[in-house]
DNA sequence: TAGTGGTCTAGACCACTAA
DNA sequence: TAGTGGTCTAGACCACTAA
């Protein structure tokens, strides 16, 4: 019969730990392949769908990403880390002091820019206090040494940005809030609301992440003087890629 | 119909996408079961493995949840909003508006309370400028309506809160955040980090949640006036339970 | 006692990769 | 061309639930 060398019923969780620990301690370095369903089967003596599940219970925790008609193969991601709360960033407070193995000094690209008209989604309209259909669109990708890490949409009033350079590719210096400073509707406070959820097929194929993997679905909202909604950025970041970072005052 | 290609290869997803739809058109309404795998095996003539993916990808949404031997029942969450800059919460810069449909005004019970000497994290030990085995926990978890929704520990020096009301269940009035202050070493300024992963097997039968939905991972560190680090606040919240909130000027 | 989810078996075919 | 991951088949036994 099936032996049972870890708790009754959780052979992909002990064949999982066992992986782990081999790339933890360096036995597979980054880059470097791991054993395949068919390997693992037959080294554990178990079923090829068991020897699957402990290879992408690896997976959504980031730890090795799947070649189709290769293998897995081990990553090793140095976080991106964002802070929130740009203009306090990097102070002395937090000089050094850090809990998680993080960097954020290496550049992003950008790609898929798209600039248009669109219909935005029912609870960003209501926050706009704009119709759906009276939406403007800037969307782009975010890459880090070629691999995507972030999506996002900025949603605005159509009305309020046409014809202004917020709807051209190129916003010029400053960027959006610049030109939105322009017209006398400069963002004066942000909101940033945070959620981990799974990914839509899109977002998963455009992120190049499996879709078993969680994003982190970040809202942001910008408030002019007058306390109204100028602009939303709605970002969507492969949960391994990054750590979201905030400092305020007690 | 915006009906996807049929990519051979993807049943499970065009299932779950089907009883998404019907619970969001309300067929089957918060509390009701849905049908079960052996039912959708049968409806859609599927192995019941691919009936299994498409209720577990149902269950990491949080949109089901599991009960062994009875079923799958529709969850509503109203997603804890969380207000990581609490002196600045509620202010009329946010009123009404926001991206998700949220709730903060629901009390959360508070059970498992632990208080003791223990060994903390290596990453959490070096922020405190302290040796691991040199530090003192709290550790909670928090319900609401009776669901465990959210573990988190304290970590703190030793020595530096030995002999005090840190050290003890109770911690009276204004918490521990007073009684640094009592010790003249009040926080001034906090940085809370953030990441989405997996959680641990611990973690995730403490929260009562699917070892496949994502947990989010709040570190929480509190300064004082000389600019160290007096507390850690290890956070783990499920996923599917919890809105992040932020507010700053620009 | 009948039914359910949790886990697992032992394969299959396909598109794709690397040599 | 041999090997791999992606998806799927058609079952199995177990612990547990609800009537």
């Amino acid at each position: 019969m099936a032996q049972k060398k870890k708790a009754a019923g959780h052979k992909f969780r002990g064949i999982a730990a066992d992986l782990q620990a081999a790339i933890d301690r360096g036995e597979y370095g980054p880059g470097q392949r791991i054993p395949g369903e068919k390997a693992l089967a037959e080294t554990y003596d178990v079923a090829p769908m068991t020897a699957r599940q402990a290879l992408h219970w690896l997976r959504s925790q980031g730890s090795v990403e799947s070649r189709k008609g290769a293998g897995f193969y081990v990553l090793n991601w140095r976080p991106i880390r964002r802070s929130g709360i740009t203009r306090l960033a990097r102070n002395q407070w937090s000089n050094g002091k850090s809990v998680w193995e993080a960097d954020d000094s290496r550049p992003l690209d950008v790609d898929q820019l798209c600039v248009k008209r669109a219909t935005a989604p029912e609870r960003f309209a209501s926050v706009l206090e704009i119709e759906p259909e009276a939406a403007f669109a800037r969307s782009r990708r975010y890459l880090l040494d070629g691999r995507p890490v972030l999506l996002a949409v900025s949603w605005f009033d159509h009305d309020l940005v046409s014809g202004t350079p917020i709807t051209r590719p190129d916003t010029g210096p400053g960027g959006v809030y610049a030109r939105l400073a322009d017209m006398g509707r400069a963002p004066v406070r942000f909101n940033e609301s945070i959620r981990a959820q799974l990914p839509t097929e899109e977002e998963a194929e455009r992120l190049k992440m499996p879709p078993e993997r969680a994003v982190l679905r970040i809202a942001r909202t910008a408030f002019d003087d007058s306390g109204r909604a100028v602009e939303i950025n709605a970002m969507v970041a492969d949960s391994a890629a990054y750590v979201l970072d905030y400092e305020f005052d007690a």
